[in-house]
DNA sequence: AAAGTTAATTATGAATTCATTATTCAGTCA
DNA sequence: TGACTGAATAATGAATTCATAATTAACTTT
């Protein structure tokens, strides 16, 4: 056993603050409503004290919004929003690729490889669910091998708050095999160690899914069900 | 009198959150030192639940670090944190840079030539007051300008975080008459409207501040005093 | 006197209470 | 009927209380 590995001794605002943003995240809790209080309250067996604290964190992380004397609502996801948050976090993919590049060791390189490969079999059997987990592993990969807290924190701020556009829109065919294409050369480019190919590649990845994004919600625009 | 213009009502939290963080950047509050809560409340004159609400958030924030049943301690400012903030940071500058070019308008320009020469005039009286004042000015302006509200609100945290560290070196005579000819070269940029060069500009004047303050700190350490 | 042990004190995390502000809903009047 | 008023209800922000963990102080024991 690893002396060094402090105790995790986690307090109930914490637990919360994590529990909470998965349900937003995960659109459980739906954008612009309210979160009562007291129903939650209840339904995680917790006084208002510490799921009061994590709102607070929540606010302050973007998730939801406080107005004094009227409570906290889910933030809304809107279409200016995202074209804010999706050039942050791309320039923030860029470093992440430029230091991954100078940083990971081989067994790293290989874990992303075997991610990337499992990626491909997922998209050939047309299989969202596994699509999604596979390039999720990457990126979790990339960033760690970044080795850098600070980067890691506001990205996975930033992701998380773009991810919940996945409901907004649906991945089309068209994105979906671009997507892979760019992987493919995001691979090629970790193999090379070409850091600032790899960055240029990550930013502009991240950019694209925003295009392909607008575009989907314009059509929605268009045709509304 | 505008009837568009919201109410303003802040919470007690909100306002902590922004005194605390205040105390912690401008080194009031010493790194590694207890926040004591009660000596706090009644100095501030609140009761202990805004002032833990606001810790949380600052703790989010990474200025102050909580520790389960032994309360919140300031973050401390180490030279490995400041060399994971700094690209972050400069990443953030580049992206400011560019999208300022894009979207400023002529009085928000004009406003930055003004602020700029003011610093210019600062450095000539070596006054590092007003040189920290126009220089602050500047960025601001430039962060205004970029006209992107996440960008602002993650390069605001990541800045104060930096700002810290002007208490551990001095601005070295050698780095302020370099960061003077970065600034002119910005201005030549910006009044180009080069969004690509500014950006390279903004980012690296951001990664030569930290070589410059790693530098600092290693005379430091040389001769300790 | 120094290290160790136990009791007293203090500080913290969380629940509860209290005062105030929003919201709802019944009743009134045009 | 439909907009307005005001009382009743509910929700919120903040203070207080309570249980427990950490720290300090006092006391042994060697």
């Amino acid at each position: 056993m690893n002396l060094t590995d402090s105790i995790k001794r986690t307090t109930l605002h914490e637990e919360l603050v994590e529990r909470l943003r998965n349900l937003v995240v995960e659109d459980v809790l739906k954008p612009g409503e309210k979160v009562p209080e007291k129903q939650l309250c209840d339904s995680l067996g917790v006084s208002r004290t510490p799921l009061r604290e994590a709102l607070k964190v929540l606010a302050s992380e973007g998730f939801v919004v406080l107005q004094a004397n009227r409570g906290a609502r889910v933030a809304s996801v809107t279409r200016a929003e995202l074209e804010n948050t999706f050039p942050v976090l791309a320039s923030l993919e860029q470093l992440v690729g430029e230091l991954a590049c100078q940083q990971m060791d081989a067994v790293e390189f290989q874990r992303i490889e075997s991610s990337h490969k499992d990626m491909l079999s997922a998209y050939e059997a047309r299989d969202r669910q596994a699509y999604f987990k596979a390039n999720q592993d990457i990126h979790q990969a990339l960033i760690q091998g970044a080795r850098n807290d600070i980067l890691e924190n506001h990205h996975k701020l930033l992701a998380a708050r773009v991810r919940r556009a996945r409901f907004m829109a649906n991945l089309s065919d068209e994105r979906w095999a671009q997507a892979i294409d760019e992987h493919e050369a995001m691979m090629e480019l970790l193999k090379a160690r070409d850091a600032d190919g790899l960055g240029k590649t990550m930013k502009l990845h991240m950019m694209n899914k925003l295009s392909a994004l607008v575009k989907a919600l314009e059509a929605q625009d268009e045709t509304p069900r």
